[in-house]
RNA sequence: GCGCCCGUAGCUCAAUUGGAUAGAGCACUAGACUACGGAUCUGGGGGCUGGGAGUUCGAAUCUCUCCGGGCGCACCA
């Protein structure tokens, strides 16, 4: 049971347009929508029924308009229908509808809304994904944020999700860790050596100066006392310490971005690891299955277009056929020596994806490797069994005070998440990220987040919550909480909620399952805040006329009747702002403080 | 040079995916607090949706073309 009163009114609408346009094919009447017009002068749902029809069936769209309008006259929950602008059909509810609408939600709780547009299919949502290389920051932020809340979303929407976080543990990255985890090790040890002189000893050079190591430096030399040291105190042969050193850095760094993500609310279902996918075999195996299904073949790519880079020369290399799949040129799965590239890994990766029951694969990356997605989504294509899909994370430019902030990662000056979320709190994180587009870049300016002001919508929402939330703490010490439950003001006699300024609130209300939906198929989270920032202004309006004109307030203690129905009208708000606010996973809080 | 993303009020962003008169906040401006917490509300000014052409009943949205920003362009991950 969906309550979505949109959804109930289209299947009117098709079963009304059947009989005034008989043999319509599937295809136009597909294309039938009931939509909440934007104007409030056209009524409380519009369809362009007659708009989209009129073409096939060659008639005036104004004249199918109005014999659809007809076919409502008679509805006991239909206020008006009449023919509108081009054609619209414009239908304007009586208030017994919009009673219903709020006992469904009554009743449904923050279930009101759940779809099942996903029909269950299983959809893997794979986002964060950092280098286990450091700790998280801001630059990952946004994407652990869009990836969380669109999983929470497509939940919601009626798909069964898996949200995945991929290790990257099998490159030249973690070795470069591995090396600088040694340097602290060694500092650990008591040994004066330089970030300058270990730089020169070490084989690609020290990436990764931040201090964040130093403890993970004192924990190996705890475990492992002056044991990995060289003969004369120097740095021991790479052989005899990378591993150990290098996995130890992994799991430390691993365990400190799994806190970092809790911090921020994020949870993942499944850590894969890149590492072990290569040393069990799959990754391998993978490439002969692509061999044998003839996807694969042994060539020399063409010189790029543009500028050549230096060091380019002809190379054979072991190629995919991605331009069969849409891609604009084959890609390597093997470097000139042999060893498999990051994509070879990663189509086996997407593979066991698809393996573990996956029909929908969405990575969730930084729009730096949009140039990536187009390989992939080949290599998805080419393999079958699910579809594939990018969300891309347009770069964060973060101000403070109206200034940017520089950061690099090696140079170990950044802003940890960590820092981010101890000044303003995951709330304002995860909401004030999701009041934008994530293909579009954003400017996310500390001070601004920081402040309680109207400008920062997140307490502009939880405040409407809260509010709602007072006034039942109110009503209950006068009424008794029995009074409040669902189902009681469910039954309650609502015919008092009539008046224009609820209307508003019921529409909004009556449009969330149609917005999950929406918002879902896009792949859209951003549109929950969005709608919950208009919920909680219908919320606040209300209150404040309750604030100029006492019969307006909530509470009426010489009406009781009425008072239980605005009750209704409160609680239902509630329910729908909560409903959201966990898709966004932004706390749904009692009370400000 | 090629590909992808973006361009909407002075600023930061929306626009139910092709719907009717393009909307919010900030800033500017004029108002409302003996309250169920004013962290709120009411009103006003502000737009050739980067420019131009096309598609149709209808375009911020789709196509083409310029202009301007971001990102990416072999064996990095």
């Amino acid at each position: 049971m969906t309550h979505d009163i949109f959804a109930a009114a289209r299947a009117r609408v098709l079963e009304a347009l059947a009989r005034v346009v008989p043999g319509l094919p599937e295809a136009v009447a597909a294309r039938v929508e009931v939509t909440l017009p934007r104007e409030a002068g056209h009524g409380d749902m519009a369809s362009n029924a007659a708009l989209i029809v009129a073409k096939p069936a060659r008639r005036n769209p104004r004249e199918i308009a109005a014999a659809l309008a007809a076919a409502f006259a008679d509805d006991p929950l239909i206020a008006s229908a009449e023919a509108a602008g081009p054609g619209f059909l414009n239908l304007r509810l009586r208030p017994a509808a919009w009673h219903d609408l709020l006992r469904g939600v009554l009743r449904a709780g923050e279930s009101y809304g759940d779809s099942t547009l996903g029909q269950g299919a299983t959809v893997n949502v794979e986002y964060v994904s950092a280098n286990p290389t450091g700790p998280m920051h801001i630059g990952h932020c946004r994407g652990a944020v869009v990836g969380d809340a669109l999983a929470n979303l497509l939940g919601k929407a009626g798909w069964k999700v898996t949200k995945e976080y991929y290790i990257n543990d099998a490159g030249n990255q973690v070795a470069a860790l591995a090396w600088a985890a040694y340097w602290r090790y060694m500092q650990a040890c008591g040994l004066e050596i330089s970030a300058e002189a270990f730089d020169a000893q070490t084989p690609n050079g020290l990436q990764y100066r931040g201090d964040y190591l130093v403890p993970v430096g004192e924990a190996l030399h705890a475990k492992f006392g002056r044991s990995l040291l060289g003969p004369d105190d120097g740095i021991a042969p790479a052989e005899s310490w990378l591993v150990t050193v290098r996995d130890f850095a992994i799991a430390a760094m691993m365990d400190q971005i799994r806190a970092d993500l809790a911090a921020l609310g994020v949870h993942h279902d499944v850590f894969s690891s890149e590492r072990k996918l290569v040393e069990s075999g799959a990754a391998a195996a993978m490439i002969e299955r692509m061999r044998d299904a003839g996807l694969i073949y042994e060539g020399v790519l063409e010189p790029p277009k543009g500028k050549l880079p230096e060091d380019w020369e002809p190379r054979q290399q072991t190629l995919f056929r991605a331009t069969a799949y849409g891609d604009d040129v084959d890609r390597p799965l093997r470097k000139s020596d042999g060893t498999a590239t990051y994509f070879a890994n990663d189509i086996a990766y997407h593979a066991q994806k698809i393996a573990a029951g996956a029909k929908v694969l969405i990575d969730v990356l930084g729009a730096d490797h949009g140039g990536y997605l187009p390989r992939m989504r080949a290599a998805v294509s080419a393999i079958g069994g699910a579809s594939f899909e990018g969300v891309l994370c347009q770069i964060v430019h973060v101000l403070k005070g109206g200034q940017p902030l520089k950061m690099s990662k090696r140079a170990g000056t950044f802003i940890t998440l960590r820092d981010l979320l101890d000044e303003v709190g995951p709330d304002a994180v995860r909401f004030t990220i999701l009041t934008r587009k994530s293909d579009a870049q954003m400017d996310f300016d500390i001070d601004a987040v920081v402040a309680q002001t109207r400008e920062n919508p997140v307490f502009y929402v939880q405040y409407a919550h809260a509010r709602c939330r007072s006034v039942l703490r109110a009503a209950e010490e006068q009424f008794g909480a029995a009074a409040l439950a669902p189902e009681t003001l469910a039954g309650a006699d609502l015919s008092s909620l009539t008046n224009d300024q609820e209307e508003p609130q019921h529409r909004r209300m009556g449009g969330w399952p149609r917005l999950v939906e929406a918002a879902a198929q896009a792949r859209e989270p951003h549109r929950i805040a969005f709608f919950l920032y208009d919920m909680a202004a219908d919320f606040h309006m209300l209150w404040n006329r309750g604030r100029d004109d006492a019969t307006l307030r909530f509470l009426q203690t010489d009406h009781p009747e009425e008072t239980r129905a605005r009750l209704a009208l409160v609680a239902a708000t509630a329910i729908v702002i909560r409903s959201g606010l966990r898709v966004m996973g932004v706390s749904p809080v009692e009370e400000m403080r």
